[in-house]
DNA sequence: TATAATGGTGAGTGATTACTCACTGCAATT
DNA sequence: AATTGCAGTGAGTAATCACTCACCATTATA
């Protein structure tokens, strides 16, 4: 809780908040991703920041406004590391192997999404239901996280180690076992006990076999 | 659409429905699974079932036992092949190899899901809100399909064909490609060309090669 | 010092919510 | 013929919903 609070502040600190306009999205961020948007009250929300109902609505014109303001800056966030600049030549230097960039990438996000838990939840609820998202998701980290994978895609298959697929199914199937690993890991083992390490690993290494070429 | 009434009428056969009581199902299935279960309101229901929304109380006393009577038989169905007798006999005599279990399995279940995808679609959606569908989750399909992919594993562990690691984690991954293929399908590209054969057959040597033991 | 701008308030709005209940029509049982 | 039981009705209910607005307090600008 205090660590999502920090990081609360660290995303959103590009915009001068007051205290009163951070509280309101702390609590709007834990009863959504608690009870879900729609059954979330807006009293409710002004209730657990300790402000006047009127004062929301002074931020944000629509309770779906406060979501959209919520989500967007975590889908920015999400695939910042694969919009950097000199992508492909930073790429190409750190990481000579699938291997390495699969795990690098893998780890990097994955206190990312450790920290936004909260937010992403919200995220892959909503994502069905607020066309506004869906868009926003489409746009800004899909297509992004898309181009940029094709590119590395096809760099590791010109180098031999990665099988000769289409990218988006490579995509496809990398995405789901990482996705599949915190779904896990949140949703459906969040009190049994679950090794962090040793299951990380073993995704990396499912995939690794799944679409690498080397024999092992 | 009169595919997806067809089989909800296959769905609930052995329950002895009124005319308005499939209505009133098939209704709460669309509105619950296009706009979602807490923003649907049950006035909707009657309306789009043709039904006076009395009619509703009067078979399911909330509006959450509604969503439960949609949702429970599916998860019956949905570990329905693993739980048949002997399942352990019929499956080391059908499916000899890791390959030929996972591909009948896949197939197998294609179908239902396709069929089924509006309820699928409400029981992902909710599981995370509705503490009694975790339950249900938790108790009838998770643990079955745990422990009947737990003695399959171990089977085909000793044949030399699947990688020697927790049945759980394999289950994990399996799974999370085969719901990753079908998310992909649903969710993120509805509307796009998708070759279903191709990316099925792309999904199950993703995971053989990924949880296999052969060297392709 | 006057004026404007901005953050914050909380009572109040009509609409909508899930749910109730007294009632009707009809078929089966007595 | 009288009674019971159940499917179905729709007006009604209190609660809750998202959202508004006239009004205060403080700070920045003139």
């Amino acid at each position: 809780m205090s660590d999502q609070d920090l990081f609360d502040e660290e995303l959103f600190e590009g915009e001068e908040l007051t205290e009163k306009q951070k509280k309101i999205l702390i609590a709007a961020i834990e009863s959504f991703s608690e009870k879900g948007f729609a059954a979330t009250s807006t009293n409710e929300i002004a209730k657990k920041a300790g402000v006047a109902e009127g004062t929301i609505f002074r931020h944000y014109k629509t309770k779906k406004e406060l979501l959209l303001n919520i989500v967007s800056p975590v889908m920015a966030k999400l695939v910042a590391p694969f919009v950097i600049r000199d992508f492909d030549k930073v790429l190409n230097k750190r990481f000579d192997t699938f291997e390495e960039f699969l795990r690098a990438v893998f780890k990097n996000r994955h206190e990312f999404i450790e920290k936004n838990s909260q937010i992403i939840r919200i995220l892959l609820q909503e994502i069905p239901f607020q066309p506004e998202l869906r868009e926003q998701f489409k746009e800004h980290v899909a297509a992004k996280l898309f181009e940029r994978f094709t590119k590395a895609a096809a760099y590791y298959q010109e180098k031999g180690q990665l099988l000769e697929i289409p990218p988006a199914s490579a995509l496809r199937m990398t995405a789901s076992s990482i996705i599949g690993y915190f779904i896990a890991k949140y949703v459906i083992f969040p009190e049994s006990e679950w090794d962090d390490e040793v299951e990380m690993e073993r995704t990396i290494q499912f995939i690794l076999r799944g679409l690498g070429t080397e024999t092992k």
